[in-house]
DNA sequence: CCCAGCTAAGATAGCGCTAACAATGCAGGA
DNA sequence: TCCTGCATTGTTAGCGCTATCTTAGCTGGG
């Protein structure tokens, strides 16, 4: 830096201040010093940064898998949003373990972080009251409730399961079944959101309930189906926990020579491209993953500016059922079943 | 730090060396050390370190794309093997852009990360000469080639797409197409390698080649797939750029009634999870991408030590391709049309 | 018994930057 | 004219750690 000072023939807090506070220095100097900066190469070390000024462009993001594919779309819409600000991403996992989480935390919050992101509302007691006592924005993704931290981007997991139930008994199926991958908090809350509206309709059985604690995947997706229509051979439609699943459900359901809709409705959870195009497309809750990492940057750094006000700090995404050909049984075979 | 060195009796230096270089100090002030660490619930700061010391614990990741769902699997064992070492990952995109990436190595390089790793052999000059001359290990990943800058891990492009199309010839096709969406420098290679092995067999015909800027999705598959046999209805079986158009390539054909294997071989291109259940199974190339971050940071780290040697520098992870019912034609038909 | 040669611990300085305060210059009012 | 008040730039010190050099203590060969 002191080169860059020498070259513009000023002094290294100026210099300084040029890149961290233009508004500070007169656009003439402003501009010598972009061009001594242009020509040296320069780049701010940000180490020094840091340990000067007590912060960092680090926001760090904490995430219970990696694996999950469902956070995939999630990072990607916080690199996008971040890649127009200063800040850098950090991101670890905690591997669904509350003490893994408070770890973690400790470990980001002595770097003194510009901001943090976590997963969900079910942080244990310790992880809770050190995002309290943050000196940073915290924002909680993933889903809402009544009680943030912080900041808060996200949907409610138990209405969109509860809708969905729903639109499965307005099309005429009667014997709903629930088919989920590891059962993590927000997937337990679908479940029980599904149990709420298929029980209220007299359509839910606990025998047409199948769940693993096994990672997702479409291969897990066509075990639950054949074990699901083994053990309760009366259903007519099934939720999956996600998209995944229902993929393999509907693969296993060709093989088992089950017609999707007609014999059985299917119906997945998050809306994954592909749920569009597969044949027959597929029902499925369609979730903003993208736009709630973006969201969530968004917030962040909107928090970080002094004078912005702090109203919309917990921000309801929604969630649409796409309803497609997989849950639309013909009329002929709904008034045969249900006349 | 201080404050630990009170609490065990110490100078602030030794607390370091206890935390850094546990061999230089005896057991017995290292365990005191380590008990006050534990009673403070102390956490060495990154950037005061990074600072004294010209090192940090930052691995720098550069890759063209992170909606691209291949370097997805990547990153995944890459930060599964970072995790059983105190390094950290900074991952950046340069959307394909060699500028951006030149900027995003200038970036890095001015923290002094620990480790670089970067995406394929296609760099500008001046990126190539910046990773040359970086004064850590720098792994290239994803295809391997003649010419490393230091580390790399892969396989090669050309001749999984070369002995796929082997395989797709083996099985009595002969009029063999190719769809590929987002022709990147390995797409590319891939595409190559296919059209060389087709050639020599006389399969191959320019009419058959539908590709696309696009990213990649099973949407654009369907797409291709429509597009394909629209404008040329002789072909009788498909290579894919990759799992994704394979999978919409799958769907639209059923919607096209095309019977596969029998009227139509498919085959794509990773081998993703999905692709073992589909019904029918498909064929597909396996990569080894989670293995492929593993190696890369488990190299990177490797090459930190002092002692090690670098035998090995390159490392061909190959391929496998996974035969299954879609290229599977059956004996009669394919004695009927090739007798 | 002495001292070279080692190991373990400490003292000092400085990494590259910015916070806090200081100094300078200049406009405008008394 | 002087002084106040503001805008702009500079000076100084220190962020928390580790590299480097130094010192203390200890071993063992001649």
């Amino acid at each position: 830096m002191s080169d860059v000072a020498a070259r513009a023939g000023v002094s290294a807090i100026t210099v300084s201040r040029a890149l961290r506070t233009p508004e500070k220095v007169t656009p003439e100097l402003r501009a010598e010093i972009a061009r001594a900066v242009d020509y040296l190469g320069y780049v701010p070390h940000a180490a020094a940064r840091a340990l000067a000024s007590k912060r960092t462009d680090v926001i760090g993001v904490i995430i219970p898998s990696i694996t999950n594919s469902v956070f995939a779309d999630v990072m990607r819409g916080i690199y996008a949003e971040v890649d127009s600000t200063p800040f850098k991403i950090q991101l670890a996992n905690t591997r669904y373990s509350p003490r893994m989480e408070e770890n973690l935390l400790r470990v980001f919050l002595g770097q003194n972080p510009a901001g943090l992101v976590v997963t969900g509302i079910d942080q244990s007691e310790t992880a809770r009251a050190l995002l309290e006592a943050a000196p940073c924005p915290v924002v909680q993704i993933m889903e809402i409730g009544d009680d943030p931290v912080d900041l808060m981007v996200g949907f409610s997991h138990h209405e969109a399961a509860r809708a969905t139930a729903e639109h499965l008994l307005k099309r005429g199926y009667r014997k709903l079944a629930f088919l989920g991958a590891r059962m993590d908090p927000r997937s337990q809350r679908r479940f029980n959101g599904f149990r709420e509206a298929a029980s209220a309709a007299g359509a839910f059985s606990e025998s047409r309930v199948v769940t693993s604690t096994s990672p997702s995947s479409v291969t897990l997706g066509a075990q639950l189906f054949a074990e699901l229509i083994d053990r309760a051979p009366d259903v007519d439609a099934i939720f999956c926990n996600n998209d995944d699943v229902a993929l393999g459900a509907m693969f296993e359901a060709r093989r088992h020579n089950v017609s999707i809709p007609d014999q059985m409705g299917l119906c997945g959870f998050n809306d994954l491209e592909m749920m569009a195009v597969a044949e027959p497309p597929i029902t499925s809750v369609r979730t903003f993953r993208y736009e709630m990492g973006r969201r969530a940057i968004n917030m962040l750094v909107g928090a970080l500016d002094e004078k912005a006000d702090r109203t919309n700090a917990v921000v309801d995404l929604g969630f649409e059922i796409r309803a497609r050909q997989s849950t639309n049984r013909s009329t002929i075979e709904r008034h045969s079943l249900h006349p």
